[in-house]
RNA sequence: GCCUUGGUGGCGGAAUUGGUAGACGCGCUGGAUUCAAAAUCCAGUGUCUUCGGACGUGUGGGUUCGAUUCCCACCCAAGGUACCA
């Protein structure tokens, strides 16, 4: 007897694919091209457990299913192999990071192999490797190279901005810029020395240098970019962070702020993937309205969003670290404003955020002067503005804004009225829509939409105040103070940072002695013996050799994680991997842009971001083809764990079984999920042997002699005890069986727990399958050469077309079913025809590709089965003479009745009437009306 | 608070444009086979029931001959985000 030996058939069409590179895309086609990709992985110390095939498995069926489909597809895979695990590692271990990483690879590669995946993996990447990073640094050192015009809404180089401040000065120049760029004409340009021309194009570049604060992590000894700190902790660890001023590489996103939120029309993305997205960006509009302060030459703007409340203002509150605050204090106030700027900057974000409520804030003694009625408006200083949004400073209006509200009310501030009939003695009146302006000079009687209008023209006109959009979004810092990242091809100049030749890339990693940060405080970078410029040689040089004027010090930060990350989707598209480009202009041309991204949703403001971010300055700079990187996004859930608890009593070392824990006071700890069955009773023998403190403990043990533990959902992770391994499960079950029971588990955007006690199903399924080819004596391979039945080939058509629009659709789950059903049904049809049994494979290899493969050359090929074409549907197989009717009573369902399909909605109405049935469910009633569906439904409302 | 997604048996989940709710799988029950077990196969499995039927898709309304599906209000859960002026 022919057996379904997994294991065997599994290896062997493996190593087959890879021996013929079955999967190996061409850049050379006349088929149309199709581009699926997955988020590559970071290679962690820890390996694969089944949550993370899920993905990859869902995108090698739809690339699987493209290829059927007559598409030449690109599916690679790859590492994001630069990162903060590795290199605390190194640091613990002394293990240079390379080597660590590659271990990694190699066990990825290992487990992912076993999964059966059509990857081409001669076009892996990895963002470590110096081949692939030298183009990472090429990419920053173009962004270094380039401004953003806000005239023709695009990058360009630097020189075209030179040219024009040769020409022309900055006046009329319409770049994106820093706040502090200051005026100049074309002939002070020329008079400036290098150095302050240097530090003007600095202001314009899209990535610059700048003293800002970050987020500092002592712990980490790093900065942490906004997304990486979650609840004034760090992201990775749960370390304090605070505010610290650091020089640092910016990157100027905020230039395409209205670009990447208006180009998210142009993509299928999930809703709340593009929701997250445009909150974060935050565009809001409104105006910047400039406040003068009285006895001095200080004008402050502010930015508000309700300009047309302009006459409510009865204060100003300027930011604690506002630049102009000490300048317009008055003496009498300075002291307290000290304090209070003084203890707004010790507490942390942390601490700010927790208590939200608290209203804090310092009169400055100034007052500013209202730009339409001249009255005196006082200036307070408080936490509640944040230096980091709009200018720093609001202005107070109380009846239009809640925080405004409560801050007047605190301080007992006026709070003057300005809406017709709203009662604001309790709360503000924050609506836009049935208002009417009161007390408000020329903007009386006005709506909102009518008021802001007036308003912004009256600003104009007066030359205190302009229209003004205003981001959320701020420029990304782009500084790390780590080793194991890409370092910045930079270096400085007395001070002045200038780029090392695109010819000299890669700029490498230095070897250092430790991966920690110098005793002085410097990156890990500082520890380098080799790691100065010689201009001259453009080589890397003995850091000794700085006396020498023409050897200059390079820059100490790396790169963060996102750099590589950001676009590392071209260097896919390169099939020569030359080192030349980063990618060849046919392949980008040809490839364009990922059709399809699988991944998770946690990247939606990172990775997911900052790559539209850079795909569009490369496209700007006509270095891609298309300013949008992936075209179709889906995100995959999460597979969950199911952790198993023991209750130990507490203070002593004793174990109560789950359904008796009430007995007694227990806390519950993890135990590894390998030592519990599927009906959650614990292997109290084998598990003793785990651990020394278990040894020699007390197991309290239920009536029935078993051990019982509890469970949870959580996430899996090493630490919970709760993770299962993909190579288990392959050698126990077999790949085609991981996969199609992770498609099984539920739709791919859900997240759900793994429990592998519904295997079975989905195991049993495939030996059926196998069985199907095996009708001979004693189940040898057999199939027949005869026609199919009607039957046969209706179960055949019926499965191709569910399975097509279930993968169009991407429903795995569904199609699985599917294709139970259509084993099952086929199985009670003895069905061994060739004819149904041929496409019948093709259906199920992108789901189950090793068994398809094997049987298919048992059938008599000799090519792989990836190379056939999708079956057609064929429509005629699936038409039926007749229906069975359901018939209906007042809605109610009663009974069916088989009827030709061809009958009129007529004919159907009086077949139904004259059913006897029909006339015992009426109860003697007639009928008001019938509702005839023909092919559907019949019912009769009585 | 705001935005988004979702809520269906013991469990994971199906249900096309409103038309037989619970497909498929797990689990459970009974049976066949076996010395026995595993494996395999067959039958049953939403709840209640006086065996006629009644009730059932988070809750309460509405539209409709007919609602898991559409509309209104509310409750709950998950994710994102937050003194954003």
């Amino acid at each position: 007897m022919d057996k379904y030996n997994y294991n065997e058939i599994e290896k062997k069409w493996q190593e087959f694919w890879a021996k013929n590179k079955t999967f190996k895309a061409s850049n050379k086609s006349d088929k149309p091209k199709f581009y699926v990709l997955d988020m590559f992985p970071y290679p962690s110390g820890a390996g694969l457990h089944v949550g993370h095939p899920l993905g990859y498995i869902a995108s090698d069926i739809y690339a699987r299913y493209m290829r059927h489909r007559g598409f030449n597809v690109l599916h690679p895979m790859g590492y994001d192999s630069f990162g903060l695990p590795a290199e605390q590692y190194a640091i613990q271990t002394g293990q240079h990071p390379a080597k660590t990483t590659e271990v990694n690879i190699l066990r990825y590669r290992e487990q992912m192999d076993k999964i059966g995946f059509s990857f081409d993996w001669d076009r892996e990447v990895r963002t470590s490797d110096p081949e692939y990073y030298r183009w990472t640094q090429w990419i920053f050192l173009k962004l270094f190279d380039s401004w953003y015009d806000n005239e023709q809404n695009k990058a360009r180089p630097i020189e075209e901005l030179i040219a024009h401040f040769a020409n022309q000065g900055n006046e009329k120049i319409n770049a994106a810029s820093d706040e502090d760029a200051p005026v100049f004409t074309a002939s002070e340009w020329s008079a400036f020395d290098e150095s302050q021309q240097q530090e003007i194009l600095l202001k314009y570049r899209l990535t610059y240098l700048a003293e800002t604060e970050v987020n500092w992590c002592a712990e980490l000894g790093t900065v942490l970019a906004n997304d990486e700190v979650v609840n004034g902790v760090s992201e990775r660890g749960g370390y304090p962070v605070v505010r610290k001023k650091m020089k640092q590489w910016i990157m100027r996103i905020t230039a395409y702020a209205h670009r990447l939120l208006n180009d998210l029309d142009k993509i299928d993305w999930p809703q709340p993937l593009k929701d997250s997205q445009t909150n974060w960006i935050g565009k809001s509009k409104g105006a910047i309205v400039e406040f003068a302060i009285q006895n001095s030459s200080v004008k402050i703007p502010v930015f508000t969003t309700r300009p047309d409340t302009i006459f409510g203002v009865s204060f100003m509150v300027l930011a604690p670290e506002h630049e102009a605050v000490l300048e317009i204090t008055a003496k009498e106030q300075k002291e307290e404003v000290e304090k209070y700027i003084e203890a707004t900057a010790k507490r942390s974000e942390r601490d700010r955020l927790s208590d939200v409520k608290k209203i804090t804030g310092v009169f400055t003694g100034a007052y500013a002067e209202h730009p339409f009625t001249g009255e005196k408006i006082p200036v307070w200083i408080g936490d509640y503005v944040l230096a980091s949004y709009g200018t720093g400073a609001v202005m107070g209006v109380p009846a239009g804004d809640q925080r405004d509200y409560d801050f007047a009310k605190h301080f007992k501030l006026p709070i003057p009225a300005i809406f017709k009939d709203v009662d604001i003695s309790e709360e503000a009146f924050s609506g836009k829509e049935n208002s009417i302006l009161i007390n408000s000079d020329f903007l009386n009687g006005m709506s909102y939409a009518q008021a802001m209008e007036k308003i912004i023209a009256a600003l104009e006109a007066k030359g205190v105040g302009k229209e003004k959009i205003n981001y959320r979004l701020r420029d990304a810092v782009f500084s790390r103070q780590r080793y194991w990242g890409e370092p910045f091809p930079i270096y400085y100049k007395n001070g002045t940072p200038y780029p090392i030749p695109e010819t000299s890339l890669p700029l490498q990693l230095p070897e250092v002695e430790k991966y920690l940060p110098t005793e002085t405080g410097e990156p890990p970078l500082g520890r380098a013996a080799e790691w100065a410029w010689d201009e001259r040689n453009a080589a890397v040089v003995d850091n000794k050799k700085i006396d020498n004027k023409i050897v200059f010090p390079l820059e100490l930060n790396t790169m963060p994680g996102w750099a590589g990350s950001s676009w590392y989707f071209f260097r896919y598209m390169e099939d020569e991997k030359r080192a030349e480009v980063f990618a060849s202009p046919e392949a980008l041309n040809y490839w364009k842009n990922v059709d399809l991204y699988i991944g998770g949703s946690e990247h939606a403001t990172g990775h997911l971001l900052y790559s539209r971010f850079w795909v569009k300055f490369l496209y700007d700079r006509g270095l891609v083809a298309v300013d949008e990187p992936f075209k179709k996004l889906i995100n995959q859930g999460m597979i969950l764990g199911e952790s198993a608890f023991i209750h130990r009593v507490e203070g002593e070392n004793r174990y109560v079984s789950d359904n008796i824990k009430e007995q007694y006071k227990t806390y519950p700890i993890h135990v590894d999920v390998n030592f519990v069955n599927v009906h959650n009773e614990l292997d109290v023998e084998a598990f003793k042997g785990s651990g020394s403190e278990f040894e020699n403990a007390e197991f309290i043990f239920e009536k029935d002699r078993t051990f019982k533990v509890s469970r949870e959902v959580e996430k899996m992770s090493k630490s919970k005890f709760n993770v299962v391994n993909p190579d288990d499960i392959c050698e126990q079950y077999g790949a085609d069986t991981l996969r199609m029971y992770e498609m099984f588990l539920g739709p791919l955007e859900q997240s759900k727990p793994w429990n592998t006690a519904g295997i079975t199903g989905v195991h049993g399924f495939l030996k059926k399958l196998w069985k199907l080819y095996h009708s001979g004596t004693d189940g040898k391979f057999l199939i027949s050469e005869k026609s199919a039945s009607k039957p046969e080939m209706k179960v055949l058509h019926k499965t191709i077309k569910k399975v097509q629009e279930d993968i169009e659709a991407f429903s795995f789950n569904t199609s699985v079913s599917t294709f139970m059903i259509a084993v099952n049904e086929l199985s009670a049809l003895k069905c061994n025809a060739r004819e149904v049994l041929e496409p019948f494979l093709i259906l199920i290899s992108p789901y189950a590709p090793h068994i398809a493969e094997e049987l298919w050359h048992k059938i008599g090929h000799n090519e792989s089965i990836s190379n056939a074409a999708f079956p057609t549907f064929n429509e005629s197989y699936l038409t039926e003479d007749e229906k069975e009717y359901p018939i209906s009573f007042n809605g109610k369902m009663r009974f069916t009745l088989k009827l030709p399909l061809e009958m009129s909605k007529d004919e159907v109405e009086s077949a139904v009437m004259s059913h006897e049935k029909t006339q015992h469910y009426l109860e003697g009633k007639s009928p008001k009306k019938i509702i005839v569906v023909p092919g559907k439904i019949v019912n009769i409302v009585h």
